[in-house]
DNA sequence: CTAGCTTTGTGAAGAATTTCACAAGCCCTG
DNA sequence: CAGGGCTTGTGAAATTCTTCACAAAGCTAG
């Protein structure tokens, strides 16, 4: 199969959130040009994203917006769900165990796990607060798919090692440390820090 | 100047953050190479990124950690302080307007601001929540630099054209929508929907 | 059924970014 | 001070990503 860009995934998952907005209005079809605009794009990056996992519109119409929606659902491994653990019940892990978009697209916290006492045993909306050293064990019995890191950066690549052992295949990092992980576990950083600086960046260069 | 790619500013940002490191263990110098190793990349793109903005490094020997780290501040424009503030005292708005590794950079959160009469007027460690009607005039006054939205999708852009006409040059929005504001007016978007569906794909694409 | 309008899908061109590769410069040793 | 060992800085090549531009195909009207 071919290479996927980033940047076309990213993309891609944009389109989406504007399909989705479209069928709940009612709208047949869409365009290429339509998408674009939307996205902040051009109708041929539209098409050129569309086109390396297929052709799915009609020349002359554009793209049937349900059909459209559901290949982007498929493409993008959202039609089915997937069993999520949160390492560091911390505000982040909160929040984001919290986050109501969440659910909607198929991502279920499992569990939340922490190493404050104070924290294991409690729950949030339903989600149980375990004993951090329990993650490796649940993990091989309840099968999580995504690893969620919202420690403090001198926890994450421990965290990361457990979860790897455990068998865990992708994995979201919102601390602010690089973790290393084998080359069939798939990571992300998310790092907020480098989006401020990405600003300051930008404010501190804007006359030049 | 030359024009700087999205991407050298990241990895400017990574770099700076391990020279920090290096700079608490007291290493006096550190090679492209070092670098390259520790944020995933190569030498020659060390080089390449630095290069843009000058020629830092000694011949044979390599970079100097404390010469090259207070570079990067300044290029990364660290070196002065940004006030900030955010709108909307929701889980993640709170969870920033506390993390501590932002006013280390130089980032002040200078003010939460909110609708909800319940929020309006407690403080958050010394910063105040306020009334977001309030925003404008205080913007004026207070002479933010960065806007934070955090308020829901639905929220977002009317957030976006008060900080616009308060004159706020760089705005960080977390919501999950595209907002859309004049060209002299900078905007990060941190969407984690799409860093989880990017993960998704990579899941479901692992195999092919 | 034909003409005219529209929009897709896609090679080819163009632009941007990364990698290569090597001369230039610095240090140390003898 | 000459030679060997390193590492930077940077044009040139290679690769990746985006934009262009147009043939192919569908729909509508007459």
């Amino acid at each position: 199969m071919k290479r996927v860009p980033d940047s076309t995934v990213r993309r891609l998952s944009l389109y989406l959130g504007f399909l989705e907005q479209l069928e709940d209005k009612g709208e047949p079809m869409v365009s290429s040009d339509a998408l674009a605009r939307l996205g902040g794009t051009t109708s041929a990056q539209v098409r050129k994203d569309l086109s390396i996992f297929g052709s799915f519109g009609k020349r002359g119409l554009g793209y049937f917006v349900p059909e459209l929606t559901s290949r982007l659902r498929d493409i993008l491994g959202l039609g089915r769900d997937w069993h999520v653990c949160i390492v560091g019940a911390g505000k982040i892990g909160l929040a984001l165990a919290q986050y109501p978009g969440f659910k909607e697209k198929g991502f279920h916290v499992m569990a939340l796990y922490d190493a404050s006492p104070a924290k294991i045993g409690t729950n949030l909306d339903e989600i149980p607060v375990r004993d951090v050293r329990q993650l490796s064990s649940d993990a091989q019995r309840e099968h999580f798919d995504i690893g969620v890191i919202t420690v403090p950066a001198e926890g994450a690549q421990t965290v990361a090692d457990t979860m790897v052992a455990a068998g865990i295949k992708a994995i979201m990092n919102f601390a602010p440390v690089q973790i290393n992980v084998p080359t069939d576990v798939v990571t992300r950083t998310v790092n907020m820090g480098l989006e401020f600086e990405a600003l300051s960046f930008a404010l501190a260069n804007l006359s030049k």
